[in-house]
DNA sequence: CAAGAGGTCGAAATGTTTTCGACACTCTCG
DNA sequence: CGAGAGTGTCGAAAACATTTCGACCTCTTG
């Protein structure tokens, strides 16, 4: 774009000749028709790429140019928020997302039908290709970003995450600066990067402050809501329940503290609550809860920014970019309870009636006035961490 | 593909020979370019349509079709229920999903580039089109399908909806039925067709009992949190409050619970609460959400195969499919407290600790027992009506 | 009314795809 | 072994599509 002359197009005649081949025969090739010998076939292509050829059906102007967005599942609030950020950000260079579903590992003709279909560019959310189909993909070429990579990619794999590990420290040390002690951790699936990262910021919080890591209070669920109560209702039931409860999603978190309700306890007065995510629920939960904000649309705009970047030929200035997150206080979270444990009336029983205390509707913390009229606008408020970017 | 020989492929020279017109003008306007006279074009168009024209690079792409699916705003857990219904559907018949947020209704050139773009069908979910996208649209035969449309679709339109009056009038009775009868609406932007059919079945439903519909207690807000928040808290603070709220939204509901427990109010002992949509959510909210369940990705699901159905050529049974809603009962609503007006602790105040009262932890609505262990798969129980599909 | 500007269109040049037949090779089967 | 059928690979030419550029027209403006 910048450098370089418009130097006339690439034409079907320049490579067939190059090719030492007829222009039908390179034809056939751009088009993946079936009579041309491999060795033809591949020495062909590798001229086609070498000219940068696009074929004039694909330069048409009016065709709207399109990338791909895959999904792991399309089953949480979670994807709409990313979604928003992918089109917008695509929008703005006229380019439209076509969403699915994670295809089948074994579907060995996805990457040539992605290809072949001509799209733009590939988006991947928080789910890995299998080797085969990312290699497949990469030698053609297709420019690919990660949101909320599996594992940690390879290096010449561009990837969007936030900063988990910061988020899940900053959200267990807000809970022990409130004086909280026994503080259970319920994380995604262990085998999810952005979980391991958030439960080691949650470790490392823990570790800091001399308190012992109960692997006892650390459970894993996926990061659905039901997750979240079952294992909320596991550790309320156990010998010595926690006062507070950092959840690997607000999902997650909501589930909690349904199961805390479902026990006769009152978030917070009984039990904290700290989700992950910031979904736009989280400000209109009962009671709002106190979560890590992720940047959710910024980033899948990044994303998207990322893949027309690299469909445009330029590189990127980094191939991993974390934004930050940060905590959102509002109202799940308290000190813990006085006495170590007045908790469980008489299983099914009712709500203890104590005397005088900090009801719900007490201002508190610095978001709620905030929160009551204003709203979401003023939620961001309160980052613990700047946007940082590093290099894979 | 049934009937008729695959008779020799349109080509531009056809079209251009019976338009009286050179091949050039003919290409001119397949790829949209500016020096077409208007009547010309609009000549050249129908043509081109009539002969089913494909440009060859269309053609090329013998993979994935692809499916428009345009939202009003991408911006609710609404959405992605919708569109996990669309893609699945699609992705049957080994199409996918572009999606995208509705254009301006000035741009003129959208249609156009939609059929240029070879798009097999569109679906259009909570907006409506202007009438002259509409006809364009319409005359290309591009095939149709409206989700929810905002207002009651000509015959010609394919729509899919839900029994919204029918779910208005079951939330309702439900309410009367616990013993409420100062019971408001917070519906939907009134423009809007499902917002009037749900509040006319609320309407029905009072009328029906023979109680006065409360002008005062009508109101409108979007379908968002922020809207049943501002509507709750003034209804709340009016001289005669109700016990009982039908919301337009679940969205809207959780802003009802989050007014009145800003107002000191528990809910469902000092209010009932009813939403509409049962999003996933619905069943983790505290307390758990009784409402309106709308089949979110049946119709996305329904509407993928009307379109598809269209494009396959085939004629719909009926234009116009409306699914079944059905009332799902949770926690969230309960007989109207004793006492006419027990409520509103001096402002800001403490929950009152009175005597005894139902916990809600005691099983209570049937729903309850299934909820705690077993989830969402038993949620959908209950429904008032069956399904239903009348023609326009 | 002349000069200029701008809109509309087609001839021809240019580029691409498809069809179809040539050729070479392999694999039967007699 | 050798004829014939079958199959894979490729190119010549035909068919199809797009772009460039200039002709022609009409409308404005001085």
């Amino acid at each position: 774009m910048a450098p370089g002359r418009p130097e006339r197009r690439a034409t079907l005649a320049v490579v067939a000749h190059e090719a030492g081949v007829s222009m039908a025969t390179v034809s056939k090739v751009v088009n993946g028709r079936a009579d041309v010998a491999p060795a033809t076939r591949a020495r062909i292509e590798r001229l086609l790429v070498q000219h940068r050829y696009v074929p004039v059906g694909a330069r048409r102007t009016t065709t709207s140019a399109l990338v791909d967005v895959v999904f792991n599942a399309l089953d949480s609030p979670w994807a709409i928020e990313i979604l928003r950020g992918v089109t917008a950000a695509l929008g703005e260079a006229s380019t439209q997302a076509v969403v699915s579903s994670m295809p089948d590992p074994a579907d060995i003709g996805w990457p040539r039908r992605l290809l072949l279909a001509g799209r733009n560019g590939l988006i991947v959310v928080t789910s890995d290709l299998t080797e085969r189909h990312r290699t497949e993909l990469a030698t053609a070429g297709l420019p690919l970003v990660v949101i909320d990579p599996v594992d940690l990619p390879g290096a010449d794999v561009a990837s969007v995450g936030t900063t988990n590990w910061a988020g899940g420290l900053a959200a267990t040390e807000h809970l022990i600066s409130l004086g909280h002690r026994r503080i259970a951790a319920i994380s995604g699936p262990p085998q999810l990067l952005c979980s391991r990262a958030r439960l080691d910021g949650y470790r490392a919080a823990i570790d800091q402050h001399g308190i012992r890591v109960d692997q006892g209070l650390i459970r894993h669920g996926d990061f659905h809501h039901e997750g979240g109560f079952v294992q909320a209702l596991s550790l309320l039931d156990c010998e010595e329940p926690p006062t507070a409860v950092f959840a690997g999603s607000d999902q997650q978190a909501f589930g909690v503290i349904e199961a805390a309700r479902v026990r006769g306890l009152r978030v917070p007065q009984d039990l904290s609550v700290v989700g992950f995510d910031d979904l736009p629920v989280a400000r209109w939960a009962s009671p709002p809860l106190t979560t890590v904000r992720q940047p959710l649309a910024d980033m899948g705009r990044m994303a998207a920014r990322m893949v027309l970047r690299i469909a445009a030929g330029s590189r990127l200035d980094s191939n991993r970019v974390e934004l930050a997150t940060g905590l959102v206080v509002r109202e799940s979270t308290a000190p813990p309870p006085r006495r170590s444990s007045p908790r469980r009336s008489p299983a099914g029983g009712q709500q203890p009636a104590r005397g005088p205390q900090p009801s719900a509707d007490t201002p508190k913390t610095p978001e709620q006035q905030a929160a009551a009229p204003g709203g979401p606008s003023s939620d961001a408020a309160g980052t613990t961490t700047p946007p940082m970017r590093g290099s894979a």
